[in-house]
DNA sequence: CCCCAGGGCCATA
DNA sequence: TATGGCCATGGG
């Protein structure tokens, strides 16, 4: 039972759309990290070692967050607003973006077409490492359905209206797990090492967001992801991006990158790291979000 | 049967 | 440092 006590109102910015967001997250993949129903988002969240289930819905201009369960105290309801901040990206304003755009002979549509769409992340760095690993060169579908068995086993959850609602692992319960335990779950066991591995320099607090944020710039954070075994370049700037909102990260190497940039020009073929490149010039501090808006076209939903 | 999915490691030269 | 094999599974 909510109370306006147990109530959220997050400001949106100017160029925002609720549903594009929302449906960006219902977009056709099981995700079993937060569920949807209708014009509202259901996303359990760990705030001060409370676990609470958090329900968004807009409403005119504001996104009216309501804590369901009660648990939450109230005095730590800035870090849940934080989290819905970062998650689902609503930082920035996207008018220059927009300006750049319509200035491109090929992207002019995109404002219109996906207007108020914005770089939905993942804000839990192990979280975001960790799905990385499991959709590297696999297809989507494959990918979430490996993230709902490791959740299911090793995630704890609550139960609000009859519900489940995970969490994702914590590093320390991955950490203890073996390669063979990972393999029996259809993962490879090279994807079961790397995902151990980053559970340990997670738990023994070799590796922690707040320490990446502090680096000076974005080519010391790449530095530092990709000395992590199962860490390349294409991993290192998903994560940079999605999980540091990091503005200008291109994910080069990603198949679905390069089928949209292929389609856009016409290329019938791969594009090269060139090709790619030279598309991105001229979005120089939005390339995060021309690579979003480009996986964008890869999905047909209204 | 083939190839490819929102890659990256590792052996080889 | 560059290249190719390999990995897990599912869909086309």
């Amino acid at each position: 039972m909510s109370t306006e006590n147990d109530t959220i109102y997050i400001s949106t910015p100017k160029i925002f759309s609720f549903a594009e967001c929302r449906n960006f997250l219902d977009r056709g993949y099981d995700d079993c990290l937060f569920s949807i129903e209708d014009a509202t988002i259901r996303k359990p969240l760990r705030i001060n070692g409370e676990k609470g289930l958090f329900a968004i819905s807009q409403q005119e201009t504001h996104l009216k967050v309501e804590e369901c369960t009660g648990a939450i105290p109230k005095n730590h309801f800035s870090e849940a607003k934080q989290y819905i901040v970062d998650w689902l990206g609503l930082e920035r304003d996207l008018q220059p973006f927009y300006e750049l755009l319509e200035q491109h002979d090929e992207l002019a549509w995109m404002p219109d077409r996906y207007h108020g769409l914005r770089l939905i992340g993942i804000p839990d760095l192990f979280e975001a490492l960790c799905w990385c690993v499991i959709g590297q060169q696999i297809n989507l579908t494959f990918a979430y359905k490996l993230k709902r068995r490791l959740v299911e086993k090793f995630g704890t959850f609550i139960t609000y209206d009859s519900q489940r609602h995970y969490f994702f692992p914590e590093p320390e319960v991955l950490a203890q797990l073996t390669a063979d335990e990972l393999r029996e779950m259809q993962f490879s066991r090279r994807k079961g090492e790397y995902i151990i591995g980053i559970a340990q320099q997670f738990a023994e607090g070799a590796l922690e967001k707040s320490s990446l944020t502090s680096l000076p710039d974005r080519q010391q954070m790449l530095d530092r992801l990709t000395k992590i075994r199962g860490v390349g370049e294409w991993t290192a700037n998903y994560v940079l991006m999605k999980s540091l909102q990091q503005p200008n990260c291109i994910t080069y190497g990603d198949t679905g990158l390069q089928s949209a940039v292929s389609e856009l020009l016409g290329l019938n073929r791969k594009p090269n790291r060139e090709e790619v490149e030279e598309l991105f010039t001229p979005f120089a501090g939005w390339e995060s979000y021309l690579n979003i808006y480009l996986w964008r076209t890869l999905s047909s939903y209204r």
